[in-house]
DNA sequence: GCAAAAGTGTTCCCTGTACACCCATGC
DNA sequence: GCATGGGTGTACAGGGAACACTTTTGC
């Protein structure tokens, strides 16, 4: 958190960062480590600025944890149940890092969506945050776990309104079977590989590459690309 | 508001309760009626107590400005930009009917829908509240316009997500017409009345009734009611 | 050769959509 | 009689779902 801004000390924003490896979803964690007390995850979050928007300060946490500045953030639950402060482990450790006297506190739940891609994954390494699978999430302080089932019942609804964000989960190029795993996880089902390829190929923004896969023990499969303008045209509308 | 509880000053909940007649969405709005500021309206909502649950709080101005106990009640939004208390009016208005000095508040914004029963239309004859057109918003107060306007995409989002709530549009007879005005209001689209009664038939929880109109100007049509009971058995599912 | 995944077409069914005429009722 | 909405069936097209075998590659 940066210097000499007031906090407003009655709202936080937490953000769910979900990215996509080995067939399934990894939310960021960051680590609490402070002596005093017991070693635990969290989701990222923060208290809001006095003067800040909710949207600058989902992204700027973040920006914070992650070094990504410009990603498709959404906010989808505000989170105020009385009870939520109500460890005292909890309300002891921000009390403590915020320099803070907290009774309540209102969050505003973001969710975020990310391709893991190296840089990412060498976070871990800090040993500040992990990807954690969202199957073996650890105790978590506040609501937060209540905060990640929530967030990830939201992509599927998020999908539905919106099918490019897919492809936040996926590198630049990516093969069928990629996109594949990413909507299996997502509508929890199988899909049939030939149907999945055909609907694939009648999507005009789903671009096939030249380009294929190198020393894979099998044959090599094509590369994909998403294209955003040609998605853009066909999406784009007068009405709502 | 009840008295002898402490209000929490730094979160609001508003409601956007929607009816359907005459074709399209009314909206309720309470009348702010000071001799000091100038009459206008706004949505029902209100500073949270200090130990209350967002839903709770939802529920009592609900309750409050309609008397309604129970209904369908859905979190959509939280509003929270530093300049929705810039407008001077507006705080001087807050801070008059609370008695609490407002800096900043985050308001979190409900949808509720609701059939325009007689009891309901009749509270407009005590001038606390009316229902005002979604095409003739007068000026509100705060982002009031902007929380309405969200809602009404909302609608949309709800209904895909779960038919079952149009019915909340309508009496518990209800004609063809009136389903199909509905949901031409909702998705801003004409529906053919054969298709569309073809579409009602298939859904075994719309249930003709013997029953038909009385006192027409034209032939009667057959009245239908909505089985909660069959719709729930067919929407089970142990996944999710 | 074997394990692993890629690639490829056809058939069927279901759903959505387009479309036009006569009927009952109150005024 | 006229205005208003009620009631009804068919035909076509497009999309989703089921289904099996051969090919390429690295080991």
């Amino acid at each position: 958190m940066e210097i000499g801004k007031i906090l407003y000390p009655h709202v936080s924003v937490d953000c769910v960062l979900l990215g996509f490896s080995e067939n399934e979803f990894k939310v960021l964690l960051t680590h609490i480590d402070d002596r005093e007390i017991e070693k635990t995850r969290k989701l990222p979050g923060s208290l809001i600025y006095k003067n800040e928007d909710l949207d600058e300060a989902a992204q700027r946490i973040l920006t914070e944890s992650t070094g990504v500045k410009k990603v498709a953030l959404k906010q989808f639950k505000c989170f105020g149940s009385p009870k939520r402060t109500e460890n005292e482990k909890d309300v002891k450790w921000l009390e403590k890092t915020t320099d803070v006297k907290a009774d309540r506190i209102i969050t505003v739940a973001y969710l975020s969506l990310c391709k893991l891609n190296t840089r990412l994954l060498a976070l871990e390494k800090n040993q500040t945050v992990s990807w954690c699978s969202i199957d073996e999430l650890p105790n978590l302080p506040f609501d937060h776990e209540q905060i990640v089932v929530e967030a990830i019942r939201e992509v599927r609804n998020w999908v539905d309104q919106d099918n490019s964000i897919v492809f936040e989960f996926l590198p630049a190029k990516f093969t069928a079977l990629d996109l594949r795993r990413v909507y299996e996880a997502i509508y929890n089902k199988v899909y049939d590989v030939r149907n999945f390829k055909k609907k694939m190929k009648s999507l005009e923004y789903i671009v096939p590459l030249e380009e294929k896969q190198q020393n894979v023990a099998h044959r090599a499969a094509q590369y994909f690309r998403f294209d955003r303008v040609k998605y853009n045209k066909l999406h784009s509308s007068l009405n709502y």
